[in-house]
DNA sequence: AGGGTGATAAACT
DNA sequence: GTTTATCACCCTA
């Protein structure tokens, strides 16, 4: 299968965020319908974009085919899941915020032991637990069922109206940017945290 | 209900 | 050595 506005320029990342609320990505016996995305653009116009510097070798999935899944850790414990977009040799991807799960809710429970059913999927670490997804899932294509991970379209379309915009969660650069979007009224939205600067270990003592 | 904090690893400077 | 697109848990009200 082949969207083609997942291949809109790495400028447009912003439309085809909206574009990809109330899609669906499958995995391993979960599907979830997507309420919340991020947009990040690419080298040198998004200083929140990993692949801002230029490509790295974590980076480089974000410069390949649009379609693929771009999958990265953070803060030592957690992974998160991206779609990659945009003309192939530009960087650009779409983060998968949050969602609601809508096939597999047992498989889900099990995987996200303790949560209630509406956080199962909110939050971009939990979407991916919920999934029973990392690393492996790095690189492979969203699109064709030649790797763990399926997207498709919504079964009814999406009211323009209930997408709302804001700043994206816990991003240090580019703060005023409002690249996060979201469904109004959906559960599964992730509450809005700001970016909180990493205290320094306690090697001094407070005044 | 809500805020602070520790856990833990890889890329980048 | 520093930063990081986070989560769960432990406190206080």
């Amino acid at each position: 299968m082949t969207y083609s506005w997942l291949h809109a320029p790495a400028a447009q990342v912003a439309t085809t965020a909206r574009t990809l609320l109330g899609w669906t990505v499958s995995a391993n016996g979960v599907k979830i319908r997507l309420t919340e995305v991020e947009a990040y653009a690419g080298t040198g116009e998004d200083p929140a974009s990993h692949a801002h510097r230029g490509p790295t070798p974590r980076t480089e999935v974000m410069f390949g085919p649009a379609g693929n899944v771009y999958v990265y850790f953070v803060f030592g414990m957690h992974w998160c899941m991206n779609i990659v977009c945009g003309r192939e040799g530009e960087a650009a991807a779409v983060l998968l915020r949050a969602g609601a799960v809508t096939e597999g809710i047992e498989i889900a429970r099990q995987r996200r032991a303790n949560a209630p059913d509406r956080e199962l999927a909110r939050g971009p670490a939990r979407l991916v637990t919920a999934l029973g997804l990392d690393r492996d899932a790095n690189g492979t294509s969203a699109l064709d069922g030649s790797g763990p991970v399926l997207l498709a379209p919504p079964s009814a379309p999406v009211d323009p109206a209930l997408i709302a915009a804001g700043p994206r969660v816990g991003v240090a650069a580019a703060h005023d940017t409002p690249w996060r979007f979201w469904l109004v009224g959906e559960e599964s939205v992730s509450p809005y945290r700001r970016h909180v600067p990493r205290r320094r270990r306690p090697s001094t003592l407070p005044a």
